[in-house]
DNA sequence: CGAAAATTTGACATGACTCAACTGGAGTGG
DNA sequence: CCACTCCAGTTGAGTCATGTCAAATTTTCG
């Protein structure tokens, strides 16, 4: 199981010691997940966490005309899941989809909350980590509200650079909030 | 000092024993806040967490133009600070108003970090607190990027009924992100 | 190589903003 | 308690930002 890039991505927060390793390791699970492949989808109950140790996703929601909105997106060593499903345990309006081929290690619901009372470091890592991204969040909010498709693109191209030139414009306009035609005109007044 | 409604908005979460409630309230300060007077402004570092016992505030933005744009409102029983300044310790770009006149309780930044090492249970429940804004952002993001000004608008009242009732419409306007002569608007189509 | 998806382009429609003027009500000071 | 000011709300005309639809072209992946 390939766990150096989860154990590391921990040492950026309180680093684990060797119990707190093994009782992690131990209620990981490692899937191989082809593009294309959702790992949750509408109605289904979110059961994980995830944790991204290779490849892409994108969570999204599906609108009454059948359009998308990306809501998120998970890369290497980022976290995933539709956190309302999974603590309410209620059916997501939500789906987690491959954007390309990817590995990931994840944790059930039961599992975690175990370690949380087994290990409060836990607790404390998942607060940071969660606050770091809220903070995320709350800036998306205000540039929402406050900037114009130019300009959130423009942010978003800075901001994700590593995302920017591995997704295609399409799913990024998703994200940002607009018609794939117009990100393109977008793009064609910037050159 | 007003401490009951804090108390039992703990009790919601993981309640607090004895020991944990006496070493809380020995951190909190309370204050007075008139209307228009500032908990937090721009270029100034958020030093506090803070909890509203009863009046309601606004945090927000000013761009270059100088319009505001609203990212979250706190009323009685909501805590409110610019998280980022606050961890990072670093200027904020923010302001928190109050918009009536308010009681409040804060709590400075050291001593939550004190209460975190001491006692587990406090990493545990601003877990779940954060965990619970962290969702309703979330949900909020979905709006802004799939949803008119209109249906934000209608979703913003029913979310939201005890705040729409107590704000001005250029409040909402502004977090929704549209101007107020725009919201008017659409208030005048809806009769 | 071939099918499916992504991107581009243009004409047109609509959502949302700007500016300016006007109205009414709420807070403030005398 | 009154008079005043100021701010919230409304309305309308004109403009700009963004969406829609359809078609053509290019890229990507199996």
């Amino acid at each position: 199981m390939q766990t150096t890039a989860i154990i590391s991505f921990f040492d950026s927060y309180l680093s684990l010691d060797e119990t707190e390793k093994e009782e992690l390791i131990n209620r990981l699970r490692e899937r191989k997940i082809k593009r294309r492949q959702f790992i949750l989808q509408e109605n289904d109950t979110c059961k994980h966490f995830t944790f991204v140790v290779e490849g892409c996703f994108k969570m999204y929601a599906v609108d009454k005309n059948g359009y998308e909105h990306n809501l998120q997106f998970a890369a290497e060593n980022e976290w995933i899941a539709d956190i309302e499903s999974l603590h309410k345990e209620k059916p997501s309006h939500l789906y987690i989809e491959a954007i390309e081929p990817s590995l990931i290690l994840q944790i059930a619901k039961q599992d975690l909350w175990d370690l949380y009372n087994l290990y409060p470091k836990f607790d404390r890592n998942f607060r940071v980590i969660i606050e770091n991204k809220f903070i995320e969040l709350q800036s998306r909010v205000l540039q929402n509200i406050s900037s114009t498709a130019q300009e959130r693109y423009t942010t978003f191209l800075n901001q994700y650079p590593n995302l920017a030139n591995r997704l295609p414009n399409t799913q990024i306009a998703s994200y940002i909030g607009i018609t794939p035609e117009f990100l393109s005109k977008i793009r064609a007044e910037k050159l």
